[in-house]
DNA sequence: AAACTATACGAACGGTCGTATTATTAGTTT
DNA sequence: AAACTAATAATACGACCGTTCGTATAGTTT
């Protein structure tokens, strides 16, 4: 049995991928916000029509560009980490692939997430709760990871305080990168800080991963 | 002596002092690429080139938004910790005072400057420029009220080290209170992380300001 | 070949943006 | 009272915004 295709769903998935290809980069420098159609358009040397027909509102293509970063964010962040067998060696692999996700620029504005969380925080609507939801779904597989590593005796700590800091750190270098681009030795402070805190967790006699 | 004023430019500061203050809270919430100089003067009541006249440029108007939300920064969060002497204490109350800054919205939008930083990140410009300046501005007075607390011989510390830590703290819950309203549980979550943190890099013998 | 469907274009709409120019009003100085 | 100055208003301009609509083109189905 043959499957046939259509030539042009596949041309409209293609141009559509394209579309948020871009977008995940426009946003992650001047935010759902600055992201235009127009723009789009323009960069892409398409139509403002055509671009706008994918979407059918810029409500929706703004919920399109995080849904494309979180599939982004997953491949660049979480897949790595999960190569790691569960324990103390994936908190720490998970912890490298962030800093290195936000350091290697996988979005040329830093981390998406971080940036557009902070723009529809204080604002109602879909775009946020959608934000909302990656949010927790992320604390909860960081969460999950540290509990994974408490099970296999490795750690000794509560999940969520835990999660809490780690997280922390992670954005916090993220932004002084932003902020302050010369100073290249914030990620290399921001592992030190991971380092301490795992470190004063690990049960005794636990092989450190670093 | 009498010194004589003129009543055009108390009025006219006066107008400017308005303008800002509705300044801060709109970019708080919209950010300052949403404070726009129409919105200003509707919802003041002016006219768009009275608003205009005060700053001459949108930057300017940017930038003076930022010095204005630093004033208030200053005095809801540097003062109050001012007020305790130098040592352990003053790096707790600066916490404290720093959550409650956050937690009591004084800015409608949580932390002015984190929402900001985040927006002006990755750009070029004046506004980046001074949002890093200040955000130095900031860290150094971190580190400055660890290091007395280093001199009076109640910590023992790295002071930068430290002082990313709790700065990091600091803004993960006030945007994890953004993204998640009903979770008023994250401040205590960050004292803890705070109090933890202090109370495993204090001296043997030095009193717990908490 | 005809009917149908999906993609994309191009032009236009009303609205808001930042900015510039020109008036008007209020307050000061002489 | 006249001349001057500062703050504000009024109006207009060009650019861009999201959105709508009619049309052309390419590909599929019958």
């Amino acid at each position: 049995m043959e499957t046939r295709v259509d030539g042009r769903l596949v041309r409209g998935d293609q141009t559509r991928r394209i579309v948020l290809g871009k977008a995940v980069d426009i946003a992650s420098v001047d935010g759902l916000e600055g992201l235009s159609i127009g723009r789009l358009a323009k960069e892409l040397e398409l139509s403002k029509g055509g671009v706008f027909a994918h979407f059918g509102s810029k409500e929706e293509l703004q919920l399109a560009t995080v849904r494309a970063a979180r599939r982004i964010y997953a491949e660049a962040v979480v897949e790595p980490a999960f190569a790691v067998e569960p324990g103390l060696g994936r908190v720490w692999a998970l912890s490298e692939s962030w800093l290195d996700y936000s350091e290697r620029r996988v979005f040329p504005g830093g981390c998406f997430f971080a940036k557009a969380s902070y723009e529809y925080g204080a604002r109602v609507g879909a775009v946020h709760d959608y934000l909302a939801e990656v949010n927790q779904e992320w604390i909860a597989l960081v969460e999950q990871t540290i509990a994974e590593a408490i099970t296999a005796g490795e750690l000794a700590a509560d999940p969520a305080q835990l999660a809490f800091e780690l997280n922390a750190y992670y954005d916090s270098a993220n932004l002084a990168s932003l902020l302050r681009a010369d100073d290249g030795a914030i990620y290399d402070r921001a592992r030190q800080s991971i380092r301490a805190r795992l470190e004063s967790a690990a049960t005794a006699g636990t092989a450190l991963p670093w």
